[in-house]
DNA sequence: TACATTTGCATCGTGTGCGATTTAATCTTT
DNA sequence: AAAGATTAAATCGCACACGATGCAAATGTA
């Protein structure tokens, strides 16, 4: 006890209340997803394409923060269970353009009441509803802080 | 535009900026880790380790939450590096007790500054002091909440 | 037009995470 | 004490993440 420095502990620290929450919530969402046969990177990748219907995988990475090296092979599993579609673009063949099949524009329906049951879950008596957006928009500006540092590296 | 719900936009969640801002985060400790050559689930483990000195597995896993199947190869790879000593427990085989190296011990000198230098990143004009103890407090919250909804099951 | 640079995606290797199962040791119950 | 249940690690398979590199198409520049 007597060297341990405080910033050292591991409650003091920001970064793993994160990383541990982070986990704990996609396991949240496991038991939802799983009917639906898709984890949760992929359900992210799902969410921005009902948003938009056709983007680029440059385009996907920019939303989730993610390079090509890990999308590609999610997407090419996304396409194995036929939920999208990947085309390469006429106009430049350097991008593939990643759309939603039928089968993937109906999932949205069974997807729509995954948010509302997790929201749910969040709200108790320790953490209302109205606490818990605040939470949300100060984890939002976190989150641009960080991007900006990364970014201008 | 016309068939989008709400709840399915991703910055209408709680679960993606978590999820983004523990990879960003994650990804701000690199450089700082990669010259002591190790990863940050691995510097996880030493935190506790510099805290509490001998743990089994079980333990340090109660702490990260995290089980053996992610541990055991972690481990090895730490011992590997000559970090940690594994040892079997006398008195209950099955447990086996994780302690430091005397490599470990010291190494902890040159971890000893990350924590400050990694704070001072998210203190900005935007995020005072203060205002990032109190949103880890929040966080530290809810991740009890969730661990709570998740034990329960 | 030539050619270097940039861009978008893919590939590779390593290290997590985690559900599911296995194995051996310990505990419980009778 | 023997049988059954529980527990702690380990093992296995799969799916991310991500640094590094490769490659072909597009762009910029002389």
């Amino acid at each position: 006890m007597s060297t341990t420095c405080e910033q050292l502990q591991l409650n003091n620290q920001l970064c793993f209340p994160l990383y541990a929450a982070s986990r704990l919530t996609t396991k949240m969402y496991t038991p939802h997803l799983k009917p639906l046969d898709i984890t949760y990177p992929q359900y992210l990748v799902l969410l921005a394409l009902w948003q938009y219907e056709k983007m680029s995988v440059k385009n996907i990475g920019a939303r989730l923060f993610l390079e090509s090296n890990t999308l590609t092979p999610l997407l090419k599993r996304l396409e194995q269970k036929e939920l999208i579609h990947r085309i390469r673009s006429k106009t430049d063949e350097r991008t593939v353009m990643v759309s939603l099949s039928t089968k993937g524009e109906k999932l949205k329906e069974q997807a729509a009441e995954i948010p509302l049951k997790i929201q749910s879950a969040f709200t108790t008596e320790d953490f209302n509803e109205s606490e818990l957006i605040s939470f949300k928009n100060n984890l939002v500006k976190l989150l641009h802080i960080i991007q900006d540092k990364t970014n201008n590296k």
